[in-house]
DNA sequence: TCATAATCGAGACGGTACGTCGGGTCTTTGA
DNA sequence: TCAAAGACCCGACGTACCGTCTCGATTATGA
């Protein structure tokens, strides 16, 4: 009756959970360049086989780990919908920079960035979560819905020239004031807004 | 015996040279994270000890020859002056993503990336050339002065925006379609324009 | 998980044969202080990781290959039982030193010596072959209980001066004649004969 | 005021007593297979030019140390002529075995060994001063004329068995407790005294 | 129920590259 | 011409990880 079942024992969720942590671990605190799978194989108390049986690369790890939640939290880089949209949008933005400028945050983003640049995999998790901008595309759709923006506002080229921006801001190590954010929000939507209400 | 022996041997310009071309090359084709000291020494017919002997380390030297424009070409990146500021930094902005679209340059570019975020040096020198935007800026700058955009222009987030956009369209894999780079200076500066001329 | 996760993969007797056949086929041709842990390695078609994992140092490695008979044959250095006790140590030494002088041997032992003098380790094992000289005091017990020899000869001394006086003259580059043999065991047994059978 | 000056700068005897004292220092500290030429460069404040434009190897630097009394005491190996033949050999071989068991002396001569295996020049200085013992011999020579010794004794063998017994302990690491010079001695000379002591 | 088969931790294996030491040669500057 | 200083190319050092491969033990089927 079964079509193709084998027999022998089943992946171990807690050898995959245990991997994923350490791997995220690490990264976070070593940069993706100084992570090695020998280090997350005993930080997890894994044999290296274990790992390699199920992700081909140090690269698929990372990529799982960001696709699952373990490098950045998965919630906080959606945008308000609490008042006007250029208020919402400027205070996600400056909500994302605030999360790269604090603690290790910052170095979490420059691995992922190396991560991403290394491997297409990696960049296209990472894209998902940043470089696409759905969620802000999604945003600033309401925004036009609501006659707050022009309909032709380029929602596509606006996503980009802020993520990049920020993105730029991280690899150069430039310090991101508070205006920053302000500013680089004023520049990209203010020519599409319809009722001036200059912040 | 002598109150003062100073000198030895000099410098060898030409180790240096060498040393720096194969860096170069090996970057170019290989890319950052496979680039090996090994692979240079021996690209370069030189010791691994005379790269040693005057850099600390793989990202320094690739700092150096970022800076002495051993990866990129020193003129491609400065924004002519034949016409009016928009298209001027329009066909600048179109011509560096045409760059990184071509042959082995996207690879290229991706490597500086990886580089940069591994080490603040290389950021220091890639940021030099990209991120500062100092060219674009003395171009803008000659817009304003031309009575062809308003004075108060962000020039600094103008070129983020643009230069950021541009490196999170690399990361992401994205295809660079010609109308990317008509958009995206669009986006930033036509509102800044003092002749309306909307397109 | 689970309770006793003792073991992986066992060591290689394989691997362990070709080391130190590459170090005794190496160490014989070329010298003790020319022998490298990479040319072993390379010769043994070994990883370099895999000697060090076993043996701390290149003498370490050395003495066990003379410990297991990977330098010098097992036999050749015990003395016969043919005849009177005199003949056959006589033989015996005649033999030692025409192996030493023939072909590569005597580069062999000189490497031996550099490796002795520079390893305690490798002096024990080399001294348990030589120097203790156990088997030519048993040769010269068996003498005194045929009565061939007065029981009081001094045997430590008697093994002593021979195996020393033919390692001076390896050391020396002096040429062994074959009256060399016999003369020195002339020299420190013929007192201790009982039955007057001057040669 | 010179009668013959070629062009040039003359040897520097300066440059050369530094270089052996600093040789000989290292090599009694170090060992031989320790010992640098950079060391001994640095060590005597000389460029290591200076060091290859006189000696062509480190051996031979080390034979020049050795021949020049730099290594060991010229005069410690002169046995004496003050009684008996045997009393005096004894006395002499007492003496270097002693020497050879104090402070760092043993090293020395272990370090001599393996200098004297590894190279065919500081062999034969090695055996200058030990192996081929003229010096023994002479004394020798000077009992047979005095009439305390059998003209026909082996003075050849005789020196070859005493140095060689007592290289073998030092290489065997043995102690050399005092009796074993004694013992040696009269194991080589007794049988061929002349009036007969037999202890 | 028990052989089959896949998993697991552990770790040895052949390799590549690391960053350092020292070898012996060459170059520069000064006496 | 020699000496000091030291840069040069090169080979080897001992270590860290790579990705693969055995181990023995531990589960889960399914005949």
């Amino acid at each position: 009756m079964s079509i193709n079942h084998r027999a022998g024992a089943q992946r171990s969720e807690a050898a995959r959970v245990a991997i994923l942590d350490a791997a995220a671990k690490l990264f976070a605190s070593s940069g993706y360049e100084r992570l090695t799978m020998e280090g997350i194989a005993s930080a997890a108390k894994v044999g290296k086989q274990t790992i390699y049986r199920w992700w081909p690369s140090r690269s698929a790890l990372i990529a799982e780990c960001l696709a699952d939640g373990y490098l950045l939290p998965n919630d906080r880089f959606d945008p308000p919908t609490a008042g006007h949209v250029l208020e919402d949008i400027s205070a996600w933005y400056s909500s994302v920079a605030e999360y790269f400028r604090a603690g290790n945050n910052e170095r979490l983003l420059l691995s992922l960035i190396s991560a991403a640049a290394g491997d297409p995999g990696v960049a296209e998790h990472f894209n998902a979560r940043f470089g696409g901008g759905h969620t802000i595309e999604a945003r600033l759709q309401q925004g036009i819905d609501a006659g707050e923006l022009h309909p032709e506002v380029p929602m596509n080229q606006v996503a980009e020239a802020l993520i990049g921006a920020l993105i730029l801001r991280v690899l150069a190590r430039s310090t991101m004031e508070p205006a920053f954010a302000r500013d680089m929000v004023q520049l990209v939507l203010i020519p599409h807004q319809i009722s001036p209400t200059r912040t």
